[in-house]
DNA sequence: AGTCGGCGATGACAAATGTCATGGCCGTAC
DNA sequence: GTACGGCCATGACATTTGTCATCGCCGACT
């Protein structure tokens, strides 16, 4: 049997899947949780063979619990899950040891399919999205720039994103003016919407 | 056997949730879709008894073909599906005609439940999410001021959004500022998170 | 030893944004 | 028929936002 662990926060979502996991004969869900920052402590105490993690998910996303078990874990199999196919995402994935990348809207037969590929030794990735990450490169945002444009996310003033970053207005606009340019955008919404669709937030 | 339809633009999810409703025993979807706009055809062709809606959908959302299928079909019975339990939401699908209103994030059982309640005549809505859209009120946005909100949410200029809303620059202002300062938000970026959260956008 | 890039800051300037008062044109409700 | 509210507009004003030049401090790399 293939002892798997799923990781997702909307409860219906999550036992629809191990539903649909469960129609295949040698499967077996050993384990679900509701957050990112319980999926070690479910993983060691359930001798699972591959985690089944979706990225948007409290306490810790799922790219980073995949980091912690590849760490802590290193025989598990990591398949990631989501919602948006960003590209930044997959990237991140990657780089935190996932062995698959699958987007929600992909058939639900690439499940089944993607765990038994990485329980084989194989990586799984969309090529659409594989291409579309390469393409685009890089996140061009430094930290700082990252920690300015999220808390700007929000709608907060410059005022208020000085107080809470313990910066000067000057230097929240400063590095504003910076994110903006290097998005291709033209004003601070659209950045933080740019920088959301690619991932990079 | 109980007729469902389902409808939800993301396979994975929608595949996932078919195997669920698939192991009561008196349970069949005989027909799913992924668009809203493919909800009606679908639900005349196939004798359908209960349609389950999302609402994020493309082509129409889940709330606005909850809504033709009242007119068209009024004794199939509608329970709306969704991530966020916004009570704006809720709202809309109550007065669209909805039996039911369900979060993705409520345990699974729930969903048979809830099917099997419409049938029986019951309406299912989430305690406290009925509370919360009683307390918050209504809409304070008329159409316009929704219009402009909706198309500012991008990070679209004042003078982009009079080109494409054929207004003056004034006006738009004008109607950003009203709606700003309904929502009692601090500027346009924030407005627009608010009516979104509360599911007035 | 020198260069580069990230981080933090200041000051000045231009442009975009938000507010307010005011007006006209409608349709509906009293 | 008049009062009200939604819609559209203008002009004036203050504030916020975005840009640019410039500076200092650090750490890393050559």
């Amino acid at each position: 049997m293939i002892r798997i662990l799923l990781a997702e926060d909307q409860s219906m979502v999550r036992e629809a899947l191990a539903a649909l996991l469960g129609l295949e004969p040698d499967f077996e869900v050993v384990a679900q949780v509701a957050r990112g920052d319980e999926v070690l402590a479910a993983a060691r105490a359930h001798d699972v063979d591959v985690a089944l993690l979706d990225i948007e998910m409290p306490g810790m996303t799922g790219i980073e619990a995949a980091a912690v078990l590849r760490r802590e874990l290193p025989a598990l199999k990591v398949v990631v899950l989501t919602t948006f196919g960003r590209p930044g995402y997959l990237r991140s994935a990657m780089e935190s040891g996932a062995s698959a990348f699958l987007v929600k809207d992909a058939p639900a037969a690439q499940l089944a399919a993607a765990v038994r590929k990485v329980l084989a030794g194989e990586r799984v990735i969309d090529p659409t999205l594989a291409a579309a990450a390469l393409a685009e490169g890089a996140n061009p945002l430094t930290e700082r720039e990252r920690d300015v444009l999220r808390a700007a996310a929000d709608g907060s003033t410059n005022a208020e994103l000085a107080e809470t970053l313990h910066l000067s207005q000057g230097t929240v606009r400063n590095y504003l003016s910076t994110a903006i340019q290097k998005l291709a955008a033209r004003n601070r919404a659209e950045a933080v919407r740019i920088a959301r669709d690619k991932g990079w937030l």
